[in-house]
DNA sequence: ATCTTGTTTTGTCTAGGACAAAGTGCGATA
DNA sequence: TATCGCACTTTGTCCTAGACAAAACAAGAT
């Protein structure tokens, strides 16, 4: 509960920082004999940073589709060998992306920012967003689960990406009439980028947007529905939910979302889901965004 | 753990909801008898929505200050009457901010940026955050606290003061050699928009700003501060934080922390501490914050 | 090949006990 | 009269160990 004493972890840090709940990790100590952290006085959890890492590379292998009963009880050598294996293949990087990704490491942060903004201009909003953005998003989080890069520097990138993004989503006005579209993510679900890129995105193809931002409760998406009347609901879902919880909140919002709004909902996190209610349009990647979105503007002028 | 049959709450999402741990919310069942959940099938609880009104409810007075021993057996109406006499007294907003608020309650929320964006331009960027935008936030949460507002709307509220706040940042140029500050929050405390205000402000007294946004590990503060060298590392608090995680973390970053670093810290969450480590200035209210730094620059300014 | 049916894995819940840190009250001291 | 120290009470979080439903998997039948 108190202080870490720079290197022991509560259990509830761990918790925390891995995204692993409290009671799987005292379960997978129980079972697996993973983590094993030391006790203090008091006989609670104290965990050392090792096992910290190599919690973090469970999490990855975990998040490639593999089974805590086959990837928890390994040692560190047996999980990277599992690691390179499994993650090795990569998209690599435009060259100017990577340039990108240079500066972050250097001392000077600010010049992120000029270069996203360079990136912007000359690109165009929608070419930014899908050739750049989601890009250096997915990368840097590859990068970061690899261990290769401490997660301050994925916060920062997140930050100067956001900050240009806001600064070119005014930017875009929608016409008179345009439809509405209400844009959040469920509770759980923190990520504030993957929105921002599908309010750009949004604006382009003639929509107005009002973005709610991360965690809103469902009952509170369904009162934001209710009052708003929008003619689209969209949520964004990283690889992080868990598929049940996330199945049930969709089912909800279905019943109780008012029949006239389109419901789509984009993201890995709904990717991979067999089937999904069938009021809502699942949007696998990005790109696929604007052809969904013209059908969806088509069909509402037919029945308007 | 399922769906939430549109009224009964699972542990988890009220513990979600409220932020009351799940530990806690059995705890106060076994101590005080509230709250009493129904139990499905499986014997699990299953919290009415009520209940969950009375939790909030609870919470705002814990906030206030009182104790939950003399809170939590309270019924409905002995916490209603609690409330009045304890939350009654309350600062009155500027006639334009009222404006502001009301915007929130109609159909288009556009509006507000447009009257956010006017404000910025009529009153200059500096007053801006201290006369329009930190009031507003205070209000607004006050307003939820209440349950006079849904919590969609202050999400809507924050998003747009967010927008604005975003696009002002960027045009407050820092002049050459101006200090560098690292500004975050440590987990547990996710709201983003103090973070900016204090941002924009320190841009204005000719500070070059690295935001890193919310939610940083200690750990990954120390070692951002350690590559990248700033000045000042700036730390913002909510009322939300516990007192005794909140002082771990700052005695461990003044341990950890390179030398050269001047720490301040900021928010309700870090005024009512009686005592913090040596190393740490602590800004009690946002228009303290100038004259501070003011004097971190003429301190810096002698030492080099 | 696709569907149905067992079997195993896995995360989250439950109960009641324990304890340290925070808060409160009281008496003693300057 | 105000401030400090010390005992007492309150309160959140941790602990163990057991249970079970939903998901994932395997195998057999159509």
């Amino acid at each position: 509960m108190t202080a870490s004493t720079a290197q022991a972890l509560s259990i509830d840090e761990v918790s925390r920082d891995s995204g692993i709940g409290k009671d799987t990790l005292r379960v997978w100590e129980r079972r697996y004999g993973f983590p094993q952290p030391l006790r203090n006085d008091n006989g609670e959890r104290n965990y050392p940073a090792d096992q910290m890492h190599r919690l973090r590379a469970i999490c990855r292998l975990l998040d490639a589709g593999l089974r805590p009963g086959s990837v928890v009880p390994l040692d560190a050598e047996a999980l990277a060998s599992l690691s390179e294996a499994s993650g090795g293949v990569d998209a690599r990087l435009d060259p100017s992306l990577d340039h990108v990704l240079a500066s972050l490491t250097t001392q000077d942060p600010s010049r992120i920012r000029q270069q996203l903004q360079a990136l912007l201009t000359k690109q165009g909003p929608e070419a930014f967003v899908l050739q750049s953005v989601a890009p250096l998003v997915t990368k840097a989080g590859q990068l970061w689960a690899q261990g290769s890069m401490p997660i301050y520097r994925e916060h920062l990138l997140s930050q100067q990406l956001m900050s240009v993004l806001h600064s070119a989503i005014p930017e875009v006005q929608p016409p008179e009439g345009g439809l509405q579209v209400l844009l959040t993510t469920l509770p759980g679900e923190s990520h504030a980028i993957g929105l921002m890129m599908v309010e750009l995105l949004l604006r382009l193809q003639g929509f107005e947007t009002i973005n709610l931002g991360v965690e809103t409760p469902v009952d509170q998406v369904v009162a934001a529905c209710t009052d708003l009347q929008p003619s689209v609901l969209a949520l964004s879902f990283s690889s992080q939910q868990k598929r049940a919880p996330l199945m049930a909140s969709l089912c909800e919002l279905e019943k109780r979302v008012p029949r006239e709004t389109v419901l789509i909902a984009g993201g890995e996190g709904v990717a991979r889901l067999r089937s999904v209610p069938s009021r809502v349009t699942v949007i696998k990647s990005l790109d696929k965004l604007a052809p969904a979105l013209r059908a969806i503007k088509r069909q509402h002028g037919r029945i308007r």
